[in-house]
DNA sequence: AATTAACACAACCGCATTGGC
DNA sequence: CGCCAATGCGGTTGTGTTAAT
């Protein structure tokens, strides 16, 4: 049972390419091209590879122009840019940088632009909480398991408009949400929680008790949603529900969340990077992303700021430019 | 100098999508 | 319209290199 191999597993050579290989590889496609059989490459050739093999070995090393390592800042900003609009389309994002391939920068991204824009946010915040009680700090540990593409989305964000506004950050008791969220993003963690199958108890607390309101910004689409209650945050506190019976109890069909995860999706994809008309309805809430040079300036100076910050580990904190 | 940990990148795997029949 | 092979894609793993101890 199962998928049918696409190729003979057993006699095909696995690892790294050889640079006979690589020639062999290259001189063929160059001469005659691909011959829209992947599949069937390898044997004409005389190499001992898979056809997805052999694809991907051209697509992301032998093919001419393209360009390793050394990313401008200007790659950078654009990366970070689609990567708030539209997630991890790979694909979509090497498609806006000539010469670069999906694998090319999503190993970038997963080595070091995450790690530069979100790992050091998550271990600010980490930070933060030293001294607090057990279960905040068992709380923190659950926003790890959180991270996905969606949430690192708006977390990025998140950050984006603090810089903007700074001042919005401050003054705040919110453990872990000390700053005020905008409808959008009150929104997105409300799904986003729900959705997940193990929700962070915190932010359903903070979600649940102050996001049902602002999320009523967002009506009349989900006029039709039954809001969770104050009491459902309660419980909350006392013990870790599973997302499903919170979503059971909530009274919210699960296609309900996706419309959510849909809208959310296409607000991003209107507002981080500027290829369709905005919806006049929200601009407001977005205009430092209204235009792709707006978010350029603000990562470039993110960037900047970051590497100032690098050389001593505490002073990023005493900025206020977090949550 | 040896060992271990961390990092960077290449390559693989398997699911999703596409297109021909 | 359904089936199936080829291709595309994104997540994950493997491997080589460098840094730290």
């Amino acid at each position: 049972m199962g998928r049918t191999p696409c190729c003979d597993k057993a006699n095909v050579k696995k690892g790294p390419w050889s640079p006979e290989e690589d020639a062999k590889l290259k001189d063929y496609i160059q001469k005659y091209g691909t011959g829209g059989n992947w599949i069937a490459l390898p044997q004409k050739i005389g190499i001992k590879r898979c056809g997805k093999s052999c694809r991907l070995r051209w697509l992301n090393y032998l093919r001419p122009d393209i360009k390793h390592g050394g990313f401008s800042e200007e790659e950078d900003n654009i990366i970070c840019s689609l990567y708030i609009s539209i997630g991890s389309r790979w694909s979509i994002i090497a498609a806006q940088l000539p010469g670069r391939t999906d694998n090319d920068i999503k190993n970038y991204w997963n080595t070091k632009l995450k790690k530069k824009l979100l790992g050091r946010h998550k271990q600010t915040q980490a930070s933060r909480l030293i001294g607090s009680t057990t279960q905040e700090s068992n709380d923190v540990n659950g926003l790890e398991t959180l991270s996905n593409s969606a949430f690192e989305r708006l977390q990025l964000h998140m950050q984006l408009q603090s810089l903007q506004n700074p001042d919005i950050s401050q003054g705040s008791s919110k453990l872990m949400w000390p700053c005020k969220l905008n409808p959008i993003q009150e929104k997105m963690l409300w799904s986003l929680q729900l959705l997940n199958e193990s929700p962070n108890p915190l932010i359903m607390q903070h979600v649940l008790t102050d996001g049902p309101q602002n999320v009523e910004l967002f009506e009349p689409s989900y006029n039709h949603i039954q809001q969770p209650s104050n009491m459902l945050a309660n419980q909350m506190n006392d013990s870790i529900d599973s997302g499903l019976d919170c979503r059971k109890r909530a009274g919210i069909e699960f296609h309900q969340y996706l419309e959510f995860q849909d809208e959310i999706d296409q607000f991003l994809s209107n507002k981080g990077a500027n290829f369709i008309s905005l919806d006049q309805a929200q601009t407001s809430e977005f205009e430092y992303l209204n235009d792709i040079d707006g978010a350029k300036d603000i990562m470039t100076w993110w960037s900047n700021e970051f590497e100032a910050n690098s050389a001593s580990s505490n002073s990023w904190d005493s900025n206020g430019h977090g949550f």
